[in-house]
DNA sequence: GGGGACTATTGGTCAGACCATACTTCCACC
DNA sequence: GGTGGAAGTATGGTCTGACCAATAGTCCCC
């Protein structure tokens, strides 16, 4: 392999007027592998499942080091786009972005982005949890009615026994836009719940009497889900909701 | 630096019974370094804007060699938690994901889940589009009407000019989630642009009329926004919506 | 014919080196 | 004394060559 200088691999190389102007190449070599073979995966010259040649090919190929090919996987791996497996036949290979991976972005985003107040993020969640009860009221089935009746049951134990915790209630909200049957919708709300409930938490411990209201709704909204009552369930949610909210409002002093 | 072996560095090391059950630590040493930082931004001990040690510093004090900090800093650096700057006072910063990366994220995961079809994405931007016309007709500003309306009129322009394309046409709905004033739903709604562009550009073409009644029924959305008009603003939208729905389902061919 | 050892392929890591970049300092010159 | 450029320094970006670890396939022995 011909060695134009270490720290120059990803410059232009400007050898002479041939090829001096059209260059252009990105500050960092990994950065251009990774957008090159992002752009073969969108264009579907490489597809799910199908294997890249080894680290020590795509060296040659890039007519880069093998380190510069790894930062680029561990980019690409990072954003879901490939799985690296390691042994004999092992290697990166192309896979579809997990609802996981995407989510916990999301969740970070919501978490940590200074720009959004914790009032915009419960918004946001009104907005999604609110627009899906028409789909679910829809496509609800008699076993998905009755796994959310069985939910409720446990809550309403749960709380007798004085072990209920917010992930049941968010586990119930999770099963709740499952029942929209769109992975799309439930890739976006689901990042919302991990945060809410470590704001959320404390913010039981000081009322847990609120644990039984919130089952009560729970209850009430799928009863309405089963009698196919849009209105009714909508407003059901938007109620439960925003008590929630308000009780996050009061806690995290938003300035929104 | 004493030197276990390479390989094994990531691995518990079970060199007595003494620390022989408590390890279960990660395949990869890079991804036990990335834990543990994005462990103390989530906990606060990092904050946006601070500096991580220099690269070498971070070998160190991690025990590992600068080849796998280095991927751990690409990892969190293509998660949007740091960005990475060369040259003296230079090095990793904590900092906030932009909405620009996890939108990129989100867009993939619509574009290439093979569990996702393209029905299920046109459904989950029409709830989200649909829910954020309340809050728009609540926060909407004289200005911002005004800006809808000249984009309206530009619209109208270059289709007289026969130079509309669909980018304008998304433009226009990008706009209008920005005037939600809320950074979580102009984050999640985004991403559902450019792919629903690239699929659409085709059926444009073979109805290039529809172009003008588009506009004008954006238009007609904006003055119902100005009107404090809710339910009809939603109609139209939703109507506006459900037929760009259908034309580009005409063309994919969705199960769904 | 089946099970275990061997081998080849491939990712994971290390060590040390050099270059490119960008900030800092300082000195010479005006 | 102020200013501009030159040298110094810290830091990321990359290369090289090597070894270890994990895994799948193969082959040999029982």
């Amino acid at each position: 392999m011909n060695r134009p200088g270490p720290g120059s691999a990803a410059k232009a190389a400007p050898r002479d007027a041939d090829d001096m102007f059209n260059p252009v190449s990105l500050a960092r070599a990994s950065q251009a592998i990774v957008d090159q073979i992002r752009l073969l995966i969108q264009d579907g010259h490489l597809t799910a499942g199908e294997r890249l040649p080894s680290e020590r090919d795509l060296c040659e190929r890039f007519g880069v080091s093998r380190v510069t090919v790894r930062e680029a996987l561990r980019i690409l791996e990072a954003g879901g786009l490939v799985t690296v497996k390691v042994g004999a036949r092992g290697g990166a290979y192309i896979t579809s972005p997990s609802s996981d991976r995407i989510g916990r972005g999301i969740e970070d985003y919501l978490t940590m982005s200074p720009t959004i107040t914790p009032a915009e993020v419960t918004e946001a969640r009104l907005i999604l949890e609110l627009g899906i009860v028409p789909v679910v009221c829809e496509r609800a089935t008699e076993e998905d009615i009755a796994g959310l009746l069985d939910l409720c049951d446990e809550a309403d134990a749960a709380i007798a026994a004085g072990t209920y915790t917010m992930e049941m209630s968010a586990e119930f909200h999770i099963r709740v836009a499952r029942l929209a049957h769109n992975g799309a919708i439930e890739m976006l709300l689901g990042p919302f719940h991990r945060p809410m409930l470590t704001s959320m938490k404390a913010a039981r411990e000081a009322a847990p009497a609120m644990g039984a209201l919130g089952v009560k709704e729970h209850r009430k909204f799928v009863l309405a889900v089963r009698d196919n009552d849009v209105p009714k369930a909508t407003a059901l949610m938007k109620a439960h909701l925003e008590r929630t909210a308000a009780r996050v409002q009061q806690r995290t002093r938003t300035s929104g």
